[in-house]
DNA sequence: ATACAGTTATGAAACGTTTCATAAGTTGGG
DNA sequence: CCCAACTTATGAAACGTTTCATAACTGTAT
């Protein structure tokens, strides 16, 4: 009783083959009714419990996907994962979770823990600094989806939010409140995502004929804040704020409370990237919310596809974003304007 | 070269037996370094990766740890999350994180899964209904520590805040500046945690002569934000009020902003549970932060006991919270004090 | 009865490690 | 130079499944 009870024994008990149990256990219709029924008697009774690590060995498939992020703490990455744990479960798929903290020395310390556990797949948020040699470390072989952070030519399919239309529809919006001075606000400018954005942005500006300006805040909320407190600060300041991701808008809002502009009044703020709070700060913050649901579905599918040996359609996935209008961004006051133009 | 290299293939190429290369890729001391040398030279030049679904099938370790929680976008449990996967992968474990839901059912599906899959141990944040039958989904010899979420009598070693405590000196602290009508607002009033919150509270009450209600507020943000709204707009209103945790103080922002009500001027708030947003909203709220760092470290060197076999000194520990003391606590006005009296 | 084609059940091999009893090699003392 | 006492290397067994070739049943048509 000691030990726990083995597929050996449930056999034993049943008084059938070895061979029999497995079947039975895994579904396999040539198995009389009459013998399953006995064989599940017996697991109920041992309260066997099948071996999965036994079961990878030998059949080479773990079930198994490995999900690498760069940061668990972040609701944007936290909810993707949440959707994905969902998805894989109800397809009889275990996740693992691993963080990089950003760092792609550890992004690769992590992947090769992954492959020596055998994953079936690995669904992959780069490192800010290294998606280039990813395909080194992950391998050719292994089936992997690449979401959100895509690169120029990833050599695995990928899924993301369609960036250049989200930036292009979020600054159209802006302009058609009347703004012709803008500034979009970004804090990783050699990523690709932020190089789509700025092209959406450059687009959209580009058409109306308006005064757009990129401005590179820095890489945390403090740089951020500082930099952009100083913008606020700033006689010359644009009357509409563009931040192209969370943690610039995070430093926006801190820079707004320090300085006390008055948003929208003085100045219409717009963020890449909604999330829970920014309906809680006041005024609540408009935003482009990512299409995370869809991000999720289609990289698990491509999963799939890859892990079953399916062929995959549609290699580069693009979801469309959709703007949520709430307080922060109105018509330019004509006195700012003024200000901004002397 | 279709095929993974094996430790078979290594020792062949090294020309030694394969049970060297196994001691040599665990570190064994008993070979010389002319033949280690020889082994990892061969390993290179394979480019060879251990398999360790084979290890853990012989060696039936798996240096994995489940860890169990309700739900990965609370910020709470990711930071927990976060803070467990770094101390595990620094010891050489790897985790496997697996949501509930909140539900006891789905908890004890994935608990079987986990199991299925050897893990060495498991982390467990209990669901809000289903902590009493968990040592049966468990079992007796899977080493576990429970967090946060404790019951009375769990038949393992916990970990969480002392609530007790920190209720208390969150009480103190708000009748210290005046108040003596304050109402704590829970939303799972038959979890152990809210009522050891309650008893702080209410000792705290007690001592000072004060007077302290209860009030269940539902369990949604948007029940609790219909709760006390009412209560808000209610004349015989509190002078303070000490939301119990980040789901109920979701619901009083809300609630505010709903009926403008001035605070800390009207009435005082104070948070059990600290996030990074207390600080955004206007007025910043003063918050009961949670040691979440304290309790991560403590939980894992107390799943590291387990599976390392050695013996646990305190089964219980419970850590120390810290008050944060931001504008949305101040003394009652008088004017609020009469209306309230009235 | 007999042969034949389907169905069902069987059991041995295989998966890639770790483990451990034992063989082989090394050292030092008499 | 031999033996005891270590140290170091070996290789077979074991871990608990899945897989698959084959054996044992069925039932039907001759």
């Amino acid at each position: 009783m000691t030990l726990k009870p083995t597929m050996n024994d449930v056999a034993k008990e049943a008084d059938v083959a070895l061979g029999t149990v497995s079947k039975v256990l895994n579904g396999d219709a040539t198995v009389k009714p009459r013998l399953r029924e006995r064989v599940l008697l017996a697991c109920q009774k041992l309260n066997y419990q099948r071996n999965s690590i036994a079961a990878s060995l030998r059949s080479k498939q773990t079930h198994t996907i490995g999900i690498i992020i760069p940061d668990i703490i972040n609701t944007f990455y936290a909810t993707l994962v949440e959707r994905l744990e969902n998805l894989a479960s109800a397809a009889g798929y275990t996740v693992v979770i691993v963080t990089t903290g950003e760092d792609a020395a550890r992004a690769d310390t992590r992947i090769e823990i992954l492959r020596q556990r055998q994953v079936d797949g690995m669904i992959v948020i780069p490192s800010l600094n290294g998606s280039s040699h990813l395909p080194a470390a992950i391998g050719q072989e292994m089936p992997c989806v690449i979401v959100d952070r895509i690169g120029e030519d990833d050599p695995y399919p990928t899924v993301a939010t369609d960036n250049v239309d989200a930036a292009y529809q979020g600054t159209r919006y802006l302009l058609s409140l009347g703004h012709r001075h803008i500034v979009l606000a970004v804090n990783s400018p050699n990523l690709w995502n932020t190089q789509e954005r700025i092209t959406g942005f450059e687009q959209a500006i580009r058409e109306a004929n308006a005064r757009g300006e990129i401005r590179n805040v820095g890489m945390t909320v403090e740089a951020a804040r500082m930099s952009l407190a100083a913008l606020f600060r700033d006689e010359g300041r644009p009357t509409a704020l563009f931040t192209a991701n969370n943690l610039v808008t995070l430093g926006a809002i801190h820079a707004q409370q320090d300085t006390e502009l008055s948003v929208p009044d003085d100045m219409s703020l717009l963020a890449f990237d909604d999330f829970e709070w920014l309906r809680l700060v006041r005024p609540a913050v408009s935003a482009i919310q990512q299409p995370i649901d869809q991000i999720a579905v289609d990289a698990w599918r491509l999963m799939f596809q890859q892990v079953s040996k399916r062929p995959i359609a549609t290699r580069n996935v693009r979801a469309g974003a959709q703007l949520i209008i709430r307080q922060s961004t109105a018509a330019p006051e004509l006195r700012g304007r003024k200000l901004g133009v002397l």
